[in-house]
DNA sequence: TTAAATCCGAGCGACGCAGTTGGTTTTTCC
DNA sequence: GGAAAAACCAACTGCGTCGCTCGGATTTAA
């Protein structure tokens, strides 16, 4: 899961679209000046979340884009998938486990990676428009109350 | 919060340091040959990392350098600050809110970063080398029983 | 037929990343 | 005292992505 400020326009663009969802689709000229993004630079994301199915357009004048989904089943990560290139996987992060399982000792850190990429999922995947919209960014986690972490507690875990 | 391989790098070579920690300071050449990251790149590192308090050097043969504070008191977090830039801060996102909030149509996203930069620093702030090297990676964060967030529950947020 | 809109591809300047080069300083050991 | 091991330091480079522009083409409502 990337995060990069890419990510964030597509969010961006799309809450708006979800906003002003009527009975007209919305053009990307209107996202465009209400969220002070380039026109060229949204149509290039719009592709995406539209080979994505995340949205659909409707062509011709008076035409624009709809939600393919209702708002409240269009989730934050699927957006942030959409439009983010795959990273490029530079050293064993994020492929397929084997072949960096092997040594060990190099790669102390890919549990920690895997489960902060985890966590970053299960938030944004929490998330939908309607709540971005409606501002019901759940406190879904809940912090356990192991407060010091410096030793003890939680020893055995697989 | 920013997320690059770089600071993945920092933490890999930090882990290492933990790991080899003896009488004797680790000296980045032994760390470099054996994450297999450039010698030079390390230094980079190193020399953020010990502006930034987290670890200390011995010069001279011999030398290396050694954990300020004990595994059990370096978190993950600190790494990743101390060595990724501060993120350029592109449109509203990071600041401090206020120029932001003023619009509010503009920003709507704007607490969704805030929420999902809180998560990300809580996890990695509740990791410390010592959990990364022993594997202690605490589920802390529980998902709550909000199953379905289509709609209902939790109106109310401020 | 005009014009509004989506579509599409090529290219561009800037910036951070990962690494290289080429040093200097400090310090240990012979 | 000299050699060598290490930390230090600064500048530069190749590369990829980002955010954006330009110049179109296709579709379609009015």
């Amino acid at each position: 899961m990337k995060l990069s400020t890419k990510g964030r326009y597509a969010v961006m663009a799309m809450v708006d679209l979800a906003r002003h969802a009527q009975a007209k689709p919305v053009s990307l000229s209107d996202i465009a000046t209400r969220q002070e993004i380039s026109l060229s630079y949204l149509e290039q994301l719009f592709a995406r979340l539209r080979r994505a199915g995340l949205v659909k357009s409707v062509r011709g004048p008076g035409g624009g884009y709809r939600l393919a989904r209702g708002s409240a089943d269009t989730r934050v990560s699927e957006i942030i998938l959409a439009v983010d290139e795959p990273i490029s996987a530079t050293r064993c992060t994020e492929m397929g486990a084997t072949g960096c399982r092997a040594d060990r000792s190099k790669c102390l850190t890919h549990d920690l990676w895997e489960e902060l990429g985890n966590q970053i999922h299960l938030f944004l995947s929490s998330v939908t428009l309607l709540d971005v919209l409606e501002r019901k960014l759940a406190p879904r986690f809940i912090e356990a109350p192991a407060a010091a972490n410096t030793e003890s507690s939680m020893a055995a875990a697989s």
